[in-house]
DNA sequence: TCTTGTTTGTACCGATCGGTACAGAACCTC
DNA sequence: GAGGTTCTGTACCGATCGGTACAAACAAGA
């Protein structure tokens, strides 16, 4: 039988990593291969789609982490406005306070539409739409929680850009606490 | 003497397109051949420094472009809520409304601190203080008019990820209606 | 027309790209 | 141990990368 080492799983934050720095394109075979100290051998055995596969299995792995921890109780939270406010914070903590870029954000920018369309538009879909609800469950007008779940989605996209752009990471945590604002106000 | 054809100034544009579709990476000197129509010559004629060079060329343009259209009236204008207006509407056709990505934007996601970064840091920073400017010329308290200017501009870039990951062009119409209404309120 | 400088196409460079082939090491089950 | 399977390091592949060299084509002044 077969031996199951996680080395696939062990590999795709070290991987993902790599893409967030240098983009799809930038990131070469031979700097994921420095980065998770896998050879090549191993890295087509546990990806036999090869690069391609590897970015699948980081968006993958993107988007489960998103929906375990900020979509589900989003939907589900018996509290939504609780629901809201751990979002926001397991947002700054996800994106280190603005100091890590959005992967899939900086895919959806950059890659033409490869196979992976369907994801970062999930991604971003799922994000809209859970938090929509819980703003809808937390009282709101349903069109008004929805420009606003929009907005605020955008927001902590457009915030990445700039707090990357001019090298302040605290631009992301000013841009965190206004959406509060807006929407969990006192 | 010399024959000054415009050939670098209008190879800009074309290059311009290249990057915004395919990234620094993706935009090999190829495809750039290809799409302005010049071969290795005379790009590396125009060109002495090579890709990063076209680079710088295209992110000046852009730059001198908002500063011309954008900047100067929301710094300048007698009547500061027209600049806003004015500033939403060359926004909106500026980016196709939301069909062409901020290359800018694309840029500091996924370009390392190469040189770009000042002229990256500097596209943001002259947007968000120019409108703060007029936001203050329209009668708002300074530190509400930048929290605004800085929500705006960070919206504008959020709007053209988001409508591009989700292949929803109308999105980034709908955010700019409601950036209209929170910057120039009725 | 001759001269002088600029603008181009083409051929070429070494490096690196993503990907494949494959033999041997490591491992698990009898 | 033996036998079978899974891993993994290394060598290699053709293609393409950004960039250079250079000579023919061109334009402009004399």
């Amino acid at each position: 039988m077969a031996k199951k080492p996680g080395s696939r799983e062990d590999a795709i934050p070290a991987i993902a990593e790599v893409f967030r720095e240098y983009g799809y394109e930038g990131a070469s075979l031979a700097l994921i291969g420095a980065r998770t100290g896998l050879g090549k051998g191993s890295l087509y055995h546990a990806f036999p789609g090869g690069k391609a596969e590897m970015a699948e299995a980081v968006l993958d792995a993107i988007g489960g982490w998103f929906e375990a921890r900020i979509y589900a109780p989003l939907r589900d939270d018996p509290d939504p406005g609780a629901a809201i406010r751990l979002m926001l914070s397991e947002t700054d903590a996800y994106f280190r306070s603005g100091r890590r870029v959005c992967l899939v954000g900086a895919f959806a920018l950059t890659e033409g539409r490869d196979g992976f369309a369907d994801r970062i538009g999930g991604y971003f879909r799922d994000w809209r739409e859970a938090l929509a609800q819980a703003l809808i469950r937390a009282g709101r007008p349903a069109a008004e929680a929805e420009s606003l779940a929009e907005d605020a989605v955008l927001a902590i996209q457009g915030g990445l850009v700039l707090a990357r752009a001019l090298d302040d990471p605290a631009l992301f945590g000013r841009m965190l606490a206004r959406l509060e604002e807006r929407l969990v106000p006192v």
